[in-house]
DNA sequence: CCGATATAGGACGGTATCTGTCCTATTTGG
DNA sequence: CCAAATAGGACAGATACCGTCCTATATCGG
């Protein structure tokens, strides 16, 4: 066993919870226990502090430093972090959505195969589950995509236009921008030589072209604030108005990032307005908040609301 | 830089997507291209392969191995893998959801402390949203356990039984099991000297103590199988019975990990038979199915849905 | 078709590092 | 107090590493 391998070995040893006396690990890197005490101070000195426990049943274990060490995983916790970052992506978490794509597509680029297949079957198998309003993007799209945007590669894929109007593009992606619950990018279209939003999950067959581009910058200067404004402009958006027989304060941690604006009417309840672009979205986080309301508007979703209600009456009154 | 240090770091860049040319990462390492070159042997002499393209605008990136390759993560990166580890343990996947508790004790063992402040802050940010009817169960403490399970620690806790008694527990923690979407362990009370079982979501403020114990085997041999009996035989449950206005295939998709017994009753409609410990959330599985339903019972959630539904109507029909 | 720019790798000498085998000091739990 | 654990100095022999040459080969763009 090389010296480098040896001390990867040992930090994996020590990223366990449990700690290690000198001479097993000696046993089990196949050194002596002087040259473990020289790889701990090794390690040390690489700025990951391993902590010691002097006396009998004492022992090294890794603790936490100023760095990230690296982690080594074994394959079921590769697996388990892939299918972690997986779900996160489908409900991206405001100020991570972006570093938690950079993760996913570095774990995807090292993960072996057999690993890989493993993911895939468990995402489709709970896709459904996490939460019936998650974002429908396809992981594997949204991974092949984020390489490309950092590796600055070309893209060509197949998007499904608002009215169903199905075309081939190929584009250069600048940025992934997470509103809300849904993934966009934004990218120089190369054919029609200008800029366009894509929602992604609407892309399909997404293949990275291996060909490279030079940075561009986005316009205005800033891709977040570019996508979002155009977003609200163009996208149809419903203003729930809404008041809540709940105290303002329990009403903002049930709602928590989608809590729109909240203000207190009285010690009880209080009133609600947020902006989303379906109205199925907006009736299932009103519903589960598991406390009486009354809604203002809009007609269509007091519409749907109506619908929901005489369907779960119906379903039980013949009893 | 150490010989050590210098492969960590280039191994660092070769996870990135983009592809480098040897002369950049020469200059990167602060060494001559020919030790990147004898570096990069180095790599695959470990198991990691990494992949060259030749010719003009070649360069070097990590690929796909056999093996995990220790991931090199930045900071924003790590966090965004912990917060998704933390949402995954809300909810449980079958299969893996002990890898996923390991893989979080392990990250969080070596996260550096102002990372695991953003990490605690963005969970309690996002912990109601994800989905209103996820584990209650605090991270923390499942972190807390799941270490002293590896490292065979004893712990003291809080814990609220059934009927609101609170007593002090001090235990030797066998094992961690995933029932549905509630986290139970099984561990021996040192005090009361048998076994028992405990919802996580009961326990609070944990400590492990720092005393070893030596390992046990759990009743029965298989942890999981003993919990899986009690929890059946003890704890409260609800058999749903409806019919779905809804194709068996796609209740079957939508339903996910979820289904229970689905057959189908013909080419538009089927039945349903599935087992909680809660009606809230037997109520909200179908409710948010999106289809047409008919519950046979039981009583308390037929109880459950007339509520719901009255609730939902009253919202709207002072319009 | 050719030149520029990549990766790939052999040979060699000087330097640095690493390992095992001693040794002693110190801390801690039973 | 004793056993077992971390901590670390000293030394000698072996080993590995690095930079500086060199040539071969593959690929893309013009």
């Amino acid at each position: 066993m090389s010296d480098a391998a040896r001390l990867l070995r040992l930090l994996s040893l020590l990223q366990t919870p449990r700690e290690w006396p000198g001479s097993e690990l000696a046993e089990r890197l196949g050194v002596t226990s002087r040259t473990v005490r020289r790889d701990v101070d090794r390690l040390r000195d690489l700025g990951y502090p391993v902590e010691a426990t002097m006396g009998a049943l004492g022992g090294y274990r890794l603790g936490a430093g100023k760095a990230m060490p690296p982690l080594l995983l074994d394959d079921e916790e590769a697996v388990a972090i892939a299918v972690g970052l997986r779900t996160a992506a489908r409900q991206p978490v405001a100020g991570i959505a972006e570093a938690s794509l950079r993760a996913l597509a570095k774990l995807q680029q090292v993960l072996p195969p057999r690993l890989a297949r493993r993911v895939s079957s468990l995402t489709a198998a709970t896709a459904a589950s996490a939460s019936p309003f998650a974002s429908l993007v396809d992981p594997a799209q949204l991974t092949i995509i984020a390489g490309a945007v950092q590796a600055r590669e070309r893209v060509r894929f197949a998007y499904a236009a608002q009215e169903g109007v199905a075309s081939k593009r190929h584009v250069e992606p600048v940025q992934l921008v997470a509103l809300g619950r849904r993934w966009y990018l934004l990218a120089f279209d190369v054919e029609r030589d200008d800029w366009r939003i894509f929602r992604l999950d609407r892309v399909s067959t997404a293949v990275a072209t291996g060909a490279r581009f030079a940075a561009r910058v986005a316009p205005g200067g800033d891709a977040t604030e570019y996508v979002t404004r155009k977003m609200y402009e163009t996208a149809p958006t419903y203003r729930a108005r809404a008041t809540l027989r709940l105290p303002v304060e329990l009403a903002r941690a049930r709602l928590a990032d989608f809590a729109g604006d909240l203000s207190a009417l009285d010690d009880d309840s209080c009133t609600w307005h947020s902006v989303e672009d379906t109205v199925d979205y907006l009736a299932f986080r009103l519903t589960s908040l598991g406390c009486d309301f009354t809604v203002q508007g809009p007609p269509e979703l007091v519409e749907h609301l109506r619908v929901m209600g005489e369907r779960i009456t119906r379903s039980v009154d013949s009893l």
